[in-house]
DNA sequence: GCCCATGCTGCAAGCGTTTCCATAAACAGT
DNA sequence: ACTGTTTATGGAAACGCTTGCAGCATGGGC
């Protein structure tokens, strides 16, 4: 291994002085730094990480805990957080809580507080009142996204807004008898977000004077075999049929839209279907939906986080850590499953 | 901080018996153990990975090199991979390639080489010999998923195994005129898989006297829409339309059942459709398909590091570090996209 | 009863950086 | 010319753990 001080001795230099011109920490001169860096370029020098956390105590590393992995939402806030931290020279470790709890238990006694992360996202994760301040203890930020967690700077769209801005855009099409398809409660990763959904569902309809009818309301799974069952039975009778259905997820839209022609309705001539989230799938089924923007939030938290550790490190107190909550950008993306109702 | 000093005093012993006590190298009276791993309990110590590593050379943590995170596949190899690397009390760090050639530079250069992971894993990567050199020189075992990597150990399905598999369930079901949609060149992230499964699938037509025709294969992309743009050419043209059609992935063949439904065909009746991967949207579609198990593929990829991790540290020469490449297994699942050919 | 294994334990030397402090050099002000 | 600053550098002490080595009991064989 070639090590900090062969460098040094190859520049005729101090490790001090290699360390500080290579990092940028400390004065050096000029020339110096250069004869330093082509030094450790010609000896393929690369400082190692362990010994330089050890020393500083930043350990250029942060955590990035989701609840699962191979979800769209999911893989692309990660893929968002991963980008962005590579930009500013983090690594980034990742732990998934698909095991259960004994998993949830181990990463956070065990994994986050081995002075291995400079910092935490938890994504879509009700943490517990205990693991927020056994983070906080060891001096750790903690960024959450996707729902308000106490005293944790968090990103998260206006569930409701979102949902209001969908239903909005259906009333303003002409519709009245308007379904909604949301999660049922057992979905309950997400903080209150299907319930939120259906609260912005309602007030849209309140707000224009729309009755809120039980019938038109169905729980189902957040997947396209939810979405297709409850439409199916929200258009399976002709008469008092809904001419158009807003689903909670572009999946759950999706299995509408499939529910929709397996039952000899075009969509959207005899029923619109709008989503919400923008998946990768809702272009090719001409989807309108209301995208949220994964990867941004991703990049957003590392963002939050980076300043964070900066402020950290200046030694400013732990007083305006900002807005605790940041609400993140949202869009109608208007494609073709959604037209004005059947005359 | 609570260091080991801490709990050593707490427990009247020298640091050495703590870290021995705790890590399980080396010798421990019985009762001292346990006052030990009580005064560490009471104290809420956890050692610090960074001191750990550094001392004892081992990094406890593994890199996983994937070119994107949010496609189904990528994302349950990971989830694999981190639930297996988590009970092994292994962190995982991840890197994307998403970010391009600089990403990728950035990251072979930078990221891996500071001896902050004991191996790396690479998914469906074909890595230079320059990347496989700088890996093993620094002494780190690499292992890939998904196509062969020269001097690597790797895990792989039989592309072309699978391809015939598929393409024999067609013609054992009677069908003759069977269609295939494939990669383009373009495609080349998954080695030759593109080229594989088209050569499997005429491995099998020619197994069984059936002439290969040219204008029954498709090149597309592998998404929902390319499968659905080439099922629309196939069996657009009614003489000679093929009976059945195997998709190189099961978001194409998706994508072919709902071509095949927009022209007022009928899935199985009119055309059979097969494809490769059991996506997890395959079961919702009733898609027939040839599974392959990515998570499993992840919990292998570490179990292989796992051994070589150990064999190294046993001092045993690199020797022999077991078939290079192993092959992993597949199976035909067959749901209702598949039947007899129309009389 | 003595000596030699045997098995626990403690001492202390690293592991490869960073950073505090001291030193030295250079320069400005008087 | 002399002090007072300022700036670049080197020396060396951390950082918190692991581990080789030596020491010291303890117990068994003769």
């Amino acid at each position: 291994m070639v090590g900090i001080s062969d460098v040094a001795r190859h520049a005729g230099v101090s490790t001090a002085t290699v360390s500080r011109a290579l990092s940028g920490n400390g004065p050096v001169l000029a020339a110096t730094r250069i004869r330093v860096e082509s030094a450790a370029r010609e000896l393929g020098y690369v400082p190692s990480s362990n010994a330089s956390s050890l020393a500083s105590g930043r350990m250029k590393n942060i955590g990035v805990v989701v609840p699962f992995l191979n979800r769209w939402f999911f893989a692309s806030v990660v893929e968002g957080a991963q980008s962005a931290l590579q930009r500013n020279g983090y690594d980034l470790t990742l732990y998934n809580l698909t095991g259960g709890t004994e998993a949830r238990r181990s990463v956070f006694e065990h994994f986050l507080l081995r002075q291995r992360v400079d910092a935490v996202i938890a994504v879509s994760l009700e943490l517990t009142e205990n693991e927020v301040t056994r983070l906080h203890a060891l001096g750790k930020p903690l960024v959450g996204v996707g729902g308000p967690l106490l005293g944790v700077p968090t990103l998260t769209v206006d569930d409701i807004a979102v949902a209001r801005l969908a239903t909005e855009h259906l009333i303003t099409l002409g519709h009245t008898r308007i379904a909604h398809i949301g999660g049922d409660k057992a979905f309950d990763l997400d903080f209150n977000l299907p319930t939120n959904r259906r609260f912005g569902y309602q007030a849209a309809l309140a707000g224009a004077g729309i009755e809120v009818s039980p019938e038109l309301y169905k729980p189902a799974d957040f997947t396209m075999r939810g979405g297709y069952q409850a439409a199916k039975q929200l258009l399976g009778s002709p008469h008092e049929r809904p001419t158009a259905i807003f689903a909670a997820s572009d999946e759950m839209a999706i299995g509408c839209i499939l529910a929709a022609r397996d039952l000899g309705l075009v969509v959207p001539r005899d029923v619109s279907v709008i989503g919400v989230d923008d998946h990768e799938q809702a272009g090719f089924f001409g989807l309108s939906t209301v995208a949220q923007f994964p990867e941004a939030q991703g990049e957003k938290a590392v963002e939050i986080l980076m300043n964070e550790l900066q402020a950290g490190s200046a030694g400013v107190a732990d007083a305006g850590t900002g807005a605790l909550n940041t609400s993140m950008p949202f869009e109608l993306i208007v494609r073709d499953s959604t037209a004005c109702p059947p005359s």
